[in-house]
DNA sequence: CTGAAAGCGCTTACAG
DNA sequence: CTGAAAGCGCTTACAG
């Protein structure tokens, strides 16, 4: 490997003016910064990250842990997190979270692997995120938050959010309606379903049907198909997010429920899937981009100044109007395809 | 930070012991390394990775390149190289790529930001990936392979996957059909295309009409539009993968065309989706978590010695029938959820 | 404007 | 079995 110590001396100059050029200090006479450059150049050198991080204590990499991937939402917010971090000029590592505990990310920072980390799926206030916080590890959480731990946080205004789809619900006649979640901890789930219930009753509808899960496609569907077995099955419902409702869609076409005219569904999300014609899902969208945007722009200050308060961001919910509910959709005919 | 320093401090040791404990040696004694242990414990002490890495030349981070996250397969296949990292004790780093080149990765490694990459959407046989190869970069390619290109691969026997096809269409008396690919450059694309053809023509029937395009669900909706619109519109179509699979679907849907009874559709990959009853997609599967390994143990067994020849591992593919082919399919009726 | 020097936190021969 | 020492490749005061 080709050091900066080898470029110096094919410069004739000291190590400590190479590394200077590749600072981009100001001080360097021209002519000898072209002299480092070209050496550089004619040698391929290229800086090591690693003895940059030892001396620094910035590694220039992120974590970002995500869970199930499964659930198009997250390739989604992964796709603009990357985005987001290139454009800061950060390396990205990511975790795939099996299970509820994610120390390999929280142990990461302290090995000085990366320089901070983003949750997208934080669920419980675990004991492990308190403590790295109380010793000032640079986290964010998106998407999923938690209420009452002292961290930067942005996500979308859940309970808004959820009463956006009773409004929707009640000002189209439709007040016997359901409730599906997944699980039942996260902060997503939980604030969509009481801004959605909350407002229901406050406009004097009856309780929501409910029914909790996984964030699965195949939970959606058997929630779907025991909500529309019962006694008294419901005319709407609304699910936590669009990989529930792909669920319910498929569950009320399995069961010959017609959608929307018996039934109408909405999600949360409008992930990319939810305006293909075949699934043409009404739904709450979330700004991907903002979200992921705002989350790195929190990490990164945070990264530089440990000590200021956490901050919170809220992206306000906007409701996606599409064939699983009011609007009329043909079975079959000419119709544009999806985004 | 609290360092081996410190650690040797509190324990009355060198820190070179405390080095030799971390490195798990044999020759420290029993009770030394008890000492040090309670004193890591005491200090909350964790070895920092850049110095380690500086001093060892290895970062135990790899890299991870794809593009596209809203094709449902790289998600799936991020999920098991992440799972497969995780097990060999490696971090993840990935760079989700919008253009054609990735310089950023090939890069890393010559930054000695990760030890190695793998690339899963390798595209033509690019100067940069040839360069790095020729100073001994670790890279592994996976899915897309490219034939000539001296690196260790591993990918779907693609050739085979096509013919499969092929003779399910004409097994089953249809012989008037239709390819659509994504990008034509792309090994996979090129490569079932090619298997597909070969044996169509091998066994008499006529030449498939084709329609390349993108890797999106729009662009197989658009050619399948094309394809069912001219004259001799295909009886079945085979789709480079399942997302524009998904889009046929949707196109013949749109046109009242009706799947299968008038048109067949395979895919290829067998994505979770493929198995929902909405789509409910005939699909060539690729056995994802077994890619993932094989990319893994190739790129580490590259890492630690650069100098064996590249090998090439070639999955077998396999028909996965569900009912856009054959399988008798009821407009609704009880069913059971897919996957 | 440039160089000599210290040091970031480890690993690993080399002695003993 | 353990320690003193060199060094991985940088950055950054400190002199000049």
């Amino acid at each position: 490997m080709v050091s900066s110590r080898d470029v110096a001396a094919r410069a004739g100059v000291s190590q400590a003016t190479v590394s200077r050029v590749l600072a981009g200090s100001e001080v360097v006479a021209p002519a000898t910064r072209d002299r480092v450059l070209s050496a550089m150049r004619a040698l391929g050198y290229v800086p090591n990250t690693s003895a940059r991080a030892m001396k620094t204590g910035r590694t220039g990499t992120a974590g970002v842990v995500v869970a199930d991937l499964t659930n198009p939402f997250y390739p989604q917010l992964l796709e603009e997190l990357s985005e987001a971090f290139d454009a800061a000029g950060y390396r990205m590592t990511v975790w795939v979270a099996d299970g509820p505990h994610n120390d390999a990310a929280l142990q990461a920072i302290d090995e000085r692997a990366v320089d901070g980390v983003v949750f997208t799926t934080a669920t419980e206030p675990l004991v492990e995120l308190r403590t790295a916080l109380a010793r000032r590890s640079p986290l964010v959480l998106v998407n999923r938050m938690l209420p009452d731990v002292p961290c930067d946080q942005v996500g979308s205004d859940n309970k808004p959010g959820g009463a956006l789809v009773a409004d929707y619900f009640l000002d189209h006649g439709r007040s016997h309606v359901a409730f599906i979640g997944g699980d039942k901890e996260a902060a997503t789930t939980a604030d969509r379903h009481a801004g959605f219930r909350e407002r229901l009753l406050a406009r004097g509808a009856p309780e929501p049907a409910t029914a909790f899960g996984e964030y699965t496609h195949d939970s959606g569907f058997r929630s779907t198909v025991r909500l529309l077995r019962s006694p008294a099955p419901p005319a709407a419902i609304f699910c936590s997010n669009d990989l529930l409702a792909f669920g319910a869609l498929d569950a009320a076409r399995s069961l010959g429920v017609q959608v929307p005219g018996e039934l109408w569904v909405i999600g949360y999300d409008d992930v990319a899937m939810a305006s293909w014609p075949s699934l043409d899902l009404t739904t709450v969208r979330q700004d991907i981009p903002y979200l992921a945007e705002q989350a790195v722009c929190l990490l990164l200050s945070r990264i530089s100044d440990p000590s200021t308060a956490p901050r919170r961001v809220l992206v306000p919910p906007e409701l996606c109007l599409r064939g699983s509910t009011g609007r009329n959709r043909a079975a079959s005919g000419s119709r544009s395809p999806g985004g």
